[in-house]
RNA sequence: CGCGAGGUAGAGCAGUCUGGUAGCUCGUCGGGCUCAUAACCCGGAGGUCGGAGGUUCAAAUCCCCCCCUCGCAA
């Protein structure tokens, strides 16, 4: 289609998606840049990541530098003319930034200036939003501050979970990329900075906050759940296992009983928050798999009536 | 050799320590009750207890080897 010569950077499966994208239309991909491969589970066992095992069934040259901001020279000998960004991992160096004709641009999960940073789909959710999209903008040395060159918003559904908000962007993300690429190739296309006052951070989650939170109000708990499902997962502990909490629903059912009350409600399980019943739907005990919480109930869980999760 | 849990009817589990004809909840099938029901009552079907070997009169249960799943840590 056409011999822009584009180094595409990015690692985990948004960006495998998005390097298909370029791939699947005929960009000219040269090299795919992805973090290095990492010993995975419990048999450590070395794995490549959806980007690299992309890129390797497509022939497409594969750079994995430990550091970037050291390694950078093996890209630029590849003398792009466009590096493509998107969930890449580290923070990449000017020498780089400034190196391609055509620039760098970061494709970037939310409506920027909101959500900088390496979670903004899960902080999305979690923060009750009900509109998030994405953003293509030009690189700076700055993490996601860069102008931008064109946004497509989408609505956060009430019942939309980290793992759907995914995928539909995903969809945007790879439209709105094939629409905004002809105008950046021909250098014809406008930006608007980013308005600092407005700017909000998306950052990592920690493993503190998977844990379920019960200081939080019944929606925020209940965003708290769908934002991490279903991975990693948000978990509370009952009788001092790990159950982690992968679907749940909100109810208009009142219950006076302590928060994190377990109780039962038909034939599955309930959780009290405020007062207000949280429906499990599917749920996973530590050492078990996923499955249906009325299942759980006729086992492990028929003791459950009453005790507290916390 | 990272730590740990587990594999028993279609599902979720108990039973394993203290070997002795396999049990619970749900589902399913049939029947009953009811104006009616996902509610209730009665009855049935369904498992070579992950796999191989060993000990024993007898193994889901004890010993040994292997396979698989999951939680944690990375």
């Amino acid at each position: 289609m056409n011999d822009v010569r584009i180094i595409f950077m990015g690692t985990p499966i948004f960006g495998k998606e998005i390097l298909r994208c370029l791939v699947e239309n005929d960009y000219n991909v040269i090299a795919a840049v992805s973090q290095p491969d990492k010993k995975v589970g419990r048999k450590q066992i070395i794995t490549s990541c959806p980007v690299k095992q992309y890129a390797i069934e497509h022939n497409i040259k594969v750079i994995q530098p430990i550091r970037i901001r050291e390694d950078y020279q093996s890209v630029l000998d590849l003398e792009p003319d466009l590096i493509v960004t998107c969930a890449y991992g580290q923070i990449i160096p000017d020498q780089i930034l400034k190196a391609p004709r055509l620039g760098c641009i970061n494709v970037h999960a939310s409506l920027l200036p909101k959500l900088r940073g390496g979670a903004p789909i899960q902080r999305s959710i979690m923060n009750g939003y009900e509109k998030t999209g994405i953003t293509i903008m030009e690189m700076v040395s700055r993490m996601d501050a860069g102008d931008i060159i064109s946004q497509k918003e989408i609505a956060i559904d009430i019942e939309d979970s980290y793992s759907s908000l995914h995928d539909r962007l995903i969809e945007v993300a790879t439209s709105l990329l094939l629409d905004t690429l002809p105008s950046i190739i021909a250098e014809s296309y406008t930006t608007v900075s980013q308005n600092e006052a407005e700017v909000t951070y998306g950052f990592n989650i920690s493993k503190a906050e998977e844990h379920l939170d019960l200081t939080k109000s019944y929606l925020q708990v209940y965003n708290q759940i769908r934002g991490l499902s279903d991975d990693p997962c948000c978990y509370g502990i009952v009788a001092g296992k790990k159950v982690k909490l992968h679907t749940v629903r909100m109810t208009d059912i009142y219950h006076k009983r302590e928060n994190g009350t377990i109780v039962f409600e038909d034939k599955g399980l309930g959780i009290i928050i405020d007062n207000r019943l949280l429906l499990i739907e599917k749920l996973q005990l530590e050492g078990k798999t996923l499955c249906q919480a009325a299942d759980v109930r006729n086992g492990a869980a028929r003791n459950w009536e009453g005790k507290v999760m916390c």
